[in-house]
RNA sequence: GCCGGAGUAGCUCAGUGGUAGAGCAAUUCACUCGUAAUGAAUAGGCCAGGGGUUCGACUCCCCUCUCCGGCUCCA
């Protein structure tokens, strides 16, 4: 097998497979090598920009390899800004990266772009991608770059910035061209433009110049680009089931909540089906709650101003909080963005032993936060939501395994409603933060040593921590790969100290406990609309609001459908009669659009004979002449929760 | 909060200055039906709210609210 090397120039090199890159680079001189940024070996791509694998053979990749994949999606961000600098005469662009699924680039135009924008961009692309324009790479130093982009602000700003450090003198800055466009980049690129084989824009938004909202708010672009035409549709399509499933959607469909225009913006109100299927979920959680050794507190919705200065809140919250109600002179009352210090007034209304610890404190706890009018989304952002709270009060001592026990509550948690796939996050100490530095460092330590040993996989977020500690945040992956961030497991050292939380040792001295905050759904209301988007509305059994309905094949049914409603019941499921004047086949299908787990039909032979037809969601044949008592023994075990 | 888009019947949507329409859902009647849409009739709207322009506004302009896509922020 030989590569063929096609360069800028139209010279096609032949090679042997197997040669390194330097060698390539030498056969053809370093000139050419440089400039020579991509080759072909019949259908697959190569880059000289970092031509030599681990085996010191030549880095060849294709476009469906993760590699390749960015290579094009970056292509076609420099194809999207030379359409846009080609057709809005006076603009000027920023960066324009590959990303998950796609690429965008960042503009700054005269007018925000519109739709008719959109496809005028797309059809110069198209353009631009049938004349086949080479990539070609050259470095410049510094001033050249400097002045190549005298018109470009953000890249001047770009280019004062980069790291000139591991560079030779005078090939500071690397760029690309083809035909007249020039970018600013480090490639690696595809050979030209006629190599993107499916590319599509999506949509524009705003968005701030390095994601300051202090700086230029540009013109996003984005798009997305595959191997191929069918890869693209089936993108598309994808896209298309994803919004199937968005639970604000499901839960309207499905008659679960709604957001009432009167209540006002980030507020739900939960409609009798969602209300079980919530009932079902904190039921759940009081029962883990219990199993894990915790107990459970409540605490009021409202709280003197006073109390949030010495937790800290006021200080650094406030932007996040409703502001104090103020009745005559009375001091003002703020409405409560997080349970902990209610949980801390238990801790401390009366003398601590070390005998005691840990204590694991636990509510369902609704707490309302002022979050920004943009940000508000469905159940997954609200303004009023309820926590599945908890604060373990504990010694230095009993941290790790305290830690171990909540990391393997929240994963038991997890699982037991479905998730597979987790990720975790270690957040660490942001910018304003309270607490000595040594034991943020300590708490940082103890929190990565926990994660390690758990096998679980995770990354460091720097400075995403809470003002009082750092925090494991805990994501899961959804049936079709969005990763969502719920359960949280914080480890504070601030907030008992500044609420001189003490408890008496062995020694009989006052010692200062730790506290663990730990969500295990994060948000009841975040958690339901994950789940939901997760079973895309077809929950387990178990949780299903309706588990079963009954279809009474005509009105003299009905009172066998109640009959054996009434048995089923008994055996702890949760079902309905369709009494509709519908037809049989019109009530199935109502029954399966509701995505009931269960569907029982009765006729004139099930009630002569004491049976059912029954029929599962999912399943399109249906099993006629059940014994009602073998139905009963299948349904409830399909509905069985998953072990305590 | 910022940039854009949108708000017409319960839902999905038509309606480009001359006083509002469809399908589905609902209600009623007939049909009483064995596994994904029986037929007919009826009812249903302060066209998000407020202000303006106009002889006349769902339609044009301004403000507010709410939602959608992003940015920023977050459970």
């Amino acid at each position: 097998m030989s590569i063929d090397l096609e360069y800028p120039d139209g010279k096609v090199v032949e090679h042997p497979n197997g040669v390194s890159g330097l060698e390539i680079a030498e056969s053809i001189g370093p000139g050419l090598a440089r400039a020579a940024v991509a080759v072909r070996v019949d259908d697959e791509l190569l880059d000289l920009s970092r031509p030599i694998n681990r085996s010191g053979k030549l880095a060849v990749i294709t476009l469906a390899d993760p590699d390749g994949l960015h290579i094009l999606r970056h292509s076609c961000a420099h194809v999207l800004a030379q359409a846009v600098l080609d057709l809005y005469p006076g603009s000027t662009f920023a960066i324009g990266p590959a990303i998950e699924d796609g690429f965008y680039y960042d503009f700054k135009v005269k007018e925000p772009f519109t739709q008719e924008d959109l496809e005028a961009i797309q059809d110069r692309m198209e353009e631009i991608m049938a004349a086949d324009q080479l990539f070609t790479r050259e470095s410049v130093s510094t001033d050249e770059a400097l002045e190549i982009f005298i018109d470009h602000p953000f890249k001047r700003e770009i280019i004062a910035n980069v790291d000139t450090s591991e560079v030779s003198e005078g090939e500071d800055v690397t760029l690309y061209r083809n035909d007249g466009f020039v970018d600013l980049c480090r490639g690696p690129h595809l050979p030209s433009t006629g190599r993107i084989p499916a590319v599509k824009l999506l949509r524009t938004s705003g968005a701030y110049w390095r994601g300051d909202q202090e700086r230029d708010q540009l013109q996003r672009v984005y798009g997305t680009a595959w191997p191929s035409k069918k890869e693209l549709d089936d993108f598309l399509v994808r896209q298309e089931e994803a919004e199937k499933r968005d639970h604000r959607k499901l839960g309207a469909e499905l008659d679960l909540f709604s957001f009432p225009d009167e209540l006002g913006s980030g507020l739900a109100v939960w409609h009798p089906k969602g209300g079980m299927l919530r009932k079902v979920i904190e039921d759940r959680s009081r029962d883990i709650h219990e199993r894990y050794g915790f107990e459970f507190v409540y605490t009021p919705h409202l709280a003197k101003s006073d109390l949030w200065e010495t937790s800290g809140h006021l200080g650094y919250y406030a932007e996040n909080m409703y502001p104090s109600l103020d009745v005559d002179d009375e001091e003002g009352y703020i409405v409560k963005p997080m349970n902990c210090p209610g949980h801390i007034l238990i801790y401390k209304s009366r003398p601590r032993s070390y005998r005691e610890l840990p204590i694991r404190l636990s509510e369902l706890g609704a707490v309302y936060r002022y979050e920004k009018s943009g940000v508000v989304h469905g159940l997954l952002r609200a303004r009023g939501f309820t926590q599945d709270d908890s604060h373990t009060f504990c010694t230095e001592e009993q941290l790790d395994s305290e830690l171990r026990m909540h990391l393997d509550f929240v994963i038991t948690w997890l699982k037991d409603a479905g998730f597979s796939e987790f990720e975790a996050d270690l957040s660490t100490q942001p910018e304003k933060s309270v607490g000595e530095q040594s034991r943020w460092d300590f708490s940082e330590k103890i929190l990565a040593e926990v994660l390690e040993s758990s096998g679980i996989p995770y990354q460091v977020a720097e400075g995403e921590g809470a003002f009082y500690g750092p925090k494991i945040d805990m994501h899961v992956k959804d049936a079709i790969g969005r990763r969502w961030q719920l359960s949280t497991i914080q480890l504070d050292f601030t907030l008992p100290e500044r609420f001189e939380l003490e408890y008496t040792s062995a020694a009989n001295a006052a010692e200062q406990p730790y506290m663990i905050h730990c969500a295990k759904a994060g948000s009841l209301e975040r958690f339901m609309g994950v789940l939901i988007e997760h079973h895309a509305g077809a929950f387990p059994m178990w949780m299903a609001p309706v588990q079963v309905t009954i279809v009474p094949v005509a009105d003299r049914h009905i009172e066998y459908a109640g009959k054996v409603k009434a048995v089923l019941e008994d055996s702890g499921l949760r079902v309905e009669v369709d009494e509709s004047g519908d037809t049989v086949g019109d009530k199935i299908r109502t029954a399966i659009t509701q995505k009931h787990p269960a569907v029982i039909v009765v006729g004139d032979n099930d009630v002569d004979a004491g049976t059912v037809g029954l029929r599962l969601y999912g399943e399109d044949k249906d099993t006629r002449g059940v014994p009602v008592g073998e139905a009963i023994s299948r349904l409830t075990e399909m509905a069985e929760k998953p072990a305590l």
